[in-house]
DNA sequence: TGTACATCAGTGAACGCGCGTTCACTGATGTAC
DNA sequence: TGTACATCAGTGAACGCGCGTTCACTGATGTAC
């Protein structure tokens, strides 16, 4: 029905995202035009328009794209966990070496986050803290307490601590010590994870 | 002996630094121009080259300009607090809906983390947790105990959890929702703050 | 099964534009006498 | 004080380049008969 198969068409698309993803992810959305990004798909860049409506468009829908793959990430990663660990194991795993050296096949948000603050209300809105995978896997990990709101409230510091060391890694220059700020980052966001919430106290 | 004066000369430099500092926080480095940027300070391009040797050596030097900014901004508000309310005060400033929707004339590290996180060792080398002025003053300011490296790696942590609740408060699009972030993100940095650090348990 | 045709993913030249950088220049200023 | 000269911050044309987007095209495939 269509020139080779819809699946072809649908395999090309998601090449092209997924390169995206990656080099967006490790050389920033502003620094990747369209050509580089279909040559590293094996294709040349007039083709581009037939899989997205403009540059803008793609950048959207990686944004999405490069958000999942980490919630399915992290989701994987603690499927095989005792309840009473997944947090913990998300805690780690985000904040590695190997997170931290690879920006290209991490978390958008610590590789994006201020690009995606710029970018417009609606592409926001798909990444906001309430609509983030990995968010939402946090919030349903916590200990228990507090109603969907504040779970996710919660979530979200928890998440911004994680972001923020993770940030603070990748600009020191020393490994050592940003081994030690991945030990205290992940101290610091099981902490705040576990305290109790909205106490009456300060 | 120069023409104009030395201080003419300053004067220029400075307000180009200003100018880039304030442009490349508010729409990110990678998108600011040479051309504009100068036209913001009243000139044309090609005097450009008599100020900085070229643009990458503007880069270096506007962030730590910018980041130099905050320290001082954080220095002065803290200036006339009890020395036990100075570190609530960073942390609500920091958290401030007015840093949140002025990204040009706020702290750097939230406006350019991962733009920073790109640039090369020797840029980054002087905005380093340990090296900023605003993690300096966190650490100035945390509770009792500890050595200077554990207090250092106690206001990155800090600091990294203020930095990333900021970041995702830009991304949030309800004002509501990023105004209750900043609430938990307040009381979560001070809670790692004041934390019994080091604990033998965990 | 073989042939003619329609489809459309992908190609690559071309558009106008802004980029970083260079360089011959201008012209206001400070200095020397 | 007045004049001639040297300095050099700032100007703006020009360089080669990559950008996002358009569009006439090619050619491999699926379909019709």
């Amino acid at each position: 029905m269509a020139k080779y198969s819809e699946d072809h068409k649908r395999a090309t698309r998601e090449a092209i995202l997924k390169h995206a993803a990656e080099r967006f992810r490790r050389e920033g959305i502003a620094a990747v035009g369209v050509r580089p990004l279909m040559a590293d798909a094996g294709l040349t860049h007039g083709g581009f328009y037939s899989h997205f409506g403009s540059r803008a468009d793609l950048v959207a829908e990686t944004l999405e794209y490069a958000s999942a793959s980490t919630h399915a990430y992290f989701e994987k990663a603690v499927a095989d966990c005792p309840d009473d660990k997944k947090l913990e194991t998300i805690v780690r795993r985000y904040l590695r070496p190997i997170h931290r050296d690879h920006m290209g096949l991490g978390c958008a948000i610590s590789a994006l986050g201020p690009e995606i603050a710029r970018e417009s209300e609606a592409t926001r809105h798909r990444l906001t803290p309430r609509n983030l995978g990995l968010v939402r896997l946090i919030a349903e990990n916590l200990p228990a307490g507090g109603d969907a709101d504040e779970r996710s409230e919660r979530a979200s510091v928890v998440f911004g601590a994680m972001l923020g060391t993770l940030q603070l890694m990748r600009i020191e220059t020393d490994p050592e010590i940003a081994a030690r700020l991945a030990k205290a980052g992940c101290e610091a966001a099981l902490r705040i994870a576990s305290a109790p919430w909205r106490s009456p106290a300060a």
